[in-house]
DNA sequence: CAATCAACCTGGGTGC
DNA sequence: TGCACCCAGGTTGATT
């Protein structure tokens, strides 16, 4: 699932393969997902240059020439795919954007395709302008490994509620970018039970998973995201994160803090992988 | 405010 | 082989 390391992947990998390429065309069969609507996305972005690329969250920003942004999400299952003018369609290709080279003139190979391709279409593309970013921005929290997220602030964000402490994770209007996969690898990390109520976790607990978080979301990045099924990065290669889980995914294996049974419960919906030996 | 749940979708797995 | 069913989990929005 594109979680922050996943999703600053793709972003590293497209400002290296698409800034300052021409946007040429669009095209899509799936156009509920391109917002608000394909048509004015279409004439908005057709003659655009791509300018940059940011991510926040797990939202990808692309910049354009004319003023305007495309924000896209990949919810669980989205891909960014960057391939050469006529190779093979992708699996669930659903959005394509085509690019030209806008300095050199008539080399067929340098036409490129940015293809969005979601299995499960809850994914989307949005043109937003400067104002909307500004109000995404705000509804989103803390931007973890950025100076602003301090251990002070991060425990203020604790601090403020007795939801669990892994559901406080993964809220993105208290810290954006964190997913499933990353806040149980952090809880374990921090040897903390995801179950604990957020203002019941001690300071020094609090710096263990401040640090935990910093060094999974790291690994992640490292790794260049974590491919379970769906995964892939801008040139469709797999991460290798999914190698390196502590606890996700690993019901049932020895924790390698201290070779407890790792268990599986269900919290605010979502599976929950946690170390009941050492995780208290 | 917090918890729960359906909805958005599709494909993989299971059990009959 | 077919079919009904459940499950995966990011996000929103309705309900309790």
């Amino acid at each position: 699932m594109p979680e922050l390391p996943e999703v600053e992947t793709i972003k590293q990998d497209l400002s290296r393969l698409i800034v300052g390429k021409r946007i040429v065309d669009i095209t899509t069969d799936s156009p509920k997902q391109v917002r608000p609507s394909f048509n004015v996305v279409k004439k908005a972005v057709v003659g655009a240059t791509i300018r940059k690329i940011k991510r926040r969250a797990k939202l990808l920003m692309i910049f354009l020439s004319n003023g305007k942004i495309l924000a896209v999400h990949l919810k669980l299952t989205g891909r960014l795919l960057v391939r050469k003018k006529g190779e093979k369609r992708d699996d669930w290709q659903h959005v394509v954007i085509k690019l030209k080279n806008i300095k050199t003139k008539k080399q067929k190979n340098r036409e490129l395709e940015l293809r969005f391709c979601d299995m499960r279409r809850f994914g989307w593309i949005k043109l937003i302008s400067n104002d909307e970013l500004r109000i995404m921005n705000n509804e989103l929290g803390v931007e973890p490994l950025t100076k602003e997220f301090t251990i002070d602030r991060f425990r203020q964000v604790l601090s403020k509620t007795s939801r669990a402490v892994k559901i406080v994770l993964i809220d993105q209007k208290k810290i954006s970018g964190i997913g499933n996969i990353y806040a149980n690898d952090a809880l374990n990390l921090a040897k903390i039970n995801p179950r604990r109520p957020a203002n019941k976790v001690t300071k020094e607990e609090a710096k263990r998973l401040y640090k935990a978080l910093e060094r999974v979301l790291k690994a992640g990045i490292k790794y260049r995201g974590a491919s379970d099924q769906y995964y892939l990065d801008a040139l469709g290669h797999k991460g290798k994160y999914q190698d390196h889980f502590l606890v996700y995914q690993r019901e049932g294996k020895r924790c390698f803090n201290c070779g407890g049974e790792i268990r599986r419960l269900k919290l605010g919906g979502r599976g929950t992988f946690y170390c009941p030996a050492c995780q208290r």
